[in-house]
DNA sequence: ATAACAGTTGAGTGAATATTCAATTGAATT
DNA sequence: AATTCAATTGAATATTCACTCAACTGTTAT
């Protein structure tokens, strides 16, 4: 009768837990939206091109030299940053100047490395 | 001479910047957990999953039956996601019950959901 | 204008990964 | 012991994605 015999070939142990938890998910576009942002922040390069950009403004030649990578990699990945609103960009003459967009993401990022840190050492949960 | 040359065309425009870009970044070990946890989070399905766990524990069927998707296909995500301590499980009978490990996921998921909510109603910087 | 330089862009490639399908494990019931 | 049910696992597939290479855009200098 309930919806799930056509997704899955057991019975639900707690329909009332099923049924909040529908009903407290955020809504399908909120949700994809936090897990690009996730997603943006879950590379290497990525992470590196954000902590650079805490210390301020940098020009794509700066950001390949500060994490030894080709201007066509850094690009590639500013554009997509830039796509999702994570970072902004100026031009002055030739450079063209990155810096973080969002004021959040910095806190987000210290919040999240401290507790990586955190987590390193010790592994007390 | 210095060591952009190989990496790029272009000369370095602020040197001092990348010294420092350089000297303040997280050891690679770190930048790649950050990067992994990011990752981890950054998946629709896995954001839903964490979504329903927030509100207590529940077996695989539930969350199948909660978020409209196979057990096998749940399953295969529960498992990194314990892989990587974002959550853990029981077994009682034939059943098994996850339940999220790192009391910091939850907080940093508040976080951004409630960045994502503020930025996607207003678009103010 | 022409050349030189900073950065971008698109196609292509190889690696990572989300889901499906089928087989298997582990536990409870008959 | 045999069956049933919940969940896991491995292989296969399709998609996504980071990086490379080469061509191109926009700006400055000659």
């Amino acid at each position: 009768m309930s919806k799930n015999e056509y997704i899955c070939d057991c019975n639900v142990v707690h329909q009332c837990r099923v049924d909040e938890a529908i009903q407290k998910m955020p809504p399908s576009d909120i949700l994809d939206d936090l897990a690009s942002f996730y997603k943006i922040m879950g590379d290497p390069t990525r992470c590196r091109i954000i902590c650079a950009l805490e210390g301020g403004e940098m020009c794509v030649c700066d950001l390949c030299n500060a994490l030894s990578m080709t201007k066509s990699s850094i690009s590639h990945q500013l554009a997509k940053m830039r796509e999702l609103g994570v970072v902004k960009c100026r031009r002055d003459g030739k450079e063209v100047y990155y810096s973080l967009d969002d004021h959040h993401v910095g806190e987000i990022f210290a919040t999240t490395l401290a507790h990586i840190k955190h987590k390193k050492s010790g592994e007390i949960k």
